[in-house]
DNA sequence: ATGGGTGCAAAGGTTTTGCACTCCG
DNA sequence: CGGAGTGCAAAACCTTTGCACCCAT
């Protein structure tokens, strides 16, 4: 279950801060490192992070988590993902900027959502550059439907 | 500034309405009639519909048309969309299955959104599906970047 | 030392829900 | 008629903000 893709941690985090003249906080590190760890999937909430940091004996308030997510993927070391369930969620970004797309499929019955990588689009975003004139930055792509296991469970 | 795609329309609704067990009733056919009608630009929150609503005069209560555009999600005739902003938007759906994808760029910068048609995905789609073993009924795609506009607007 | 960062609580915005009443089928 | 649908207001949720205090730089 290791992951080949090199991933955005806590030496990119200091760096990236003074850049831009950000302080490093205890609790700007402290929140990294729930990603890194992974202790639990990645697509955690604001929520899902505070409680990890209870769980730890940990100070840090609510707001700070969210103040903290929203500038750490300013800084483009998490990146923010919405799955339609009433929160924005975050996973690590990648560091090579090659390899920056990856996408999911979410199923419509367990809310299940699993990861795929893709590259396909690459010339497709370039299409779509040229026809509209946008400098495309990102893009973000899912696909909706039901998983396997959901598939046979509602076949039986 | 016509559109030649086939677009669900108030004929479909009592159809679709009665195939599941729900009611015909006005407020329905009203909030509908605003889809279809355009009157402002598609990508309608709950609230612009309650707006307009109120414009017309009409009584039509906030918690009903939450209620509608779920339900009208639900039933295929709208779609529902994130950009991001903070609420739910929606649109009619296309009544051609064929063509049930387009895709929005969404400027970083002056959050405008616009549309373009892409069927490029078809293939990506049967891949992902063959590789995950999801049985895939839709995906949505958004591309995030600067539009012409606002690139002049910063190179100047 | 100084201005950014934090914690707390309160406010904000969107969406959902409980309940009595209405009206479609 | 009966139960789904509605309107209203209150509640639920996620997220942001104001403010006094703290602490990286």
């Amino acid at each position: 279950m290791s992951d080949s893709r090199q991933l955005y941690g806590l030496k990119d985090l200091r760096e990236k801060l003074s850049e831009r003249g950000y302080k490093m906080t205890p609790q700007r590190k402290e929140i990294l490192k729930i990603f890194v760890e992974q202790r639990n999937s990645h697509h955690m909430s604001a929520e899902d992070v505070y409680s990890i940091l209870r769980e730890n004996d940990s100070e840090i308030g609510l707001a700070t988590v969210y103040r903290a997510l929203d500038l750490l993927s300013e800084l483009g070391i998490l990146v923010r993902l919405d799955f339609g369930d009433g929160c924005a969620r975050y996973e690590l970004n990648t560091a090579d900027p090659k390899v920056h797309h990856h996408h999911h499929l979410i199923c419509l019955n367990c809310k299940k959502v699993i990861e795929f990588e893709e590259d396909l689009l690459d010339e497709l975003e370039a299409r779509v550059a040229a026809k509209s004139g946008f400098e495309i930055l990102n893009h973000e792509v899912k696909f909706f439907g039901y998983c396997s296991d959901c598939r046979k469970r509602i076949s039986e």
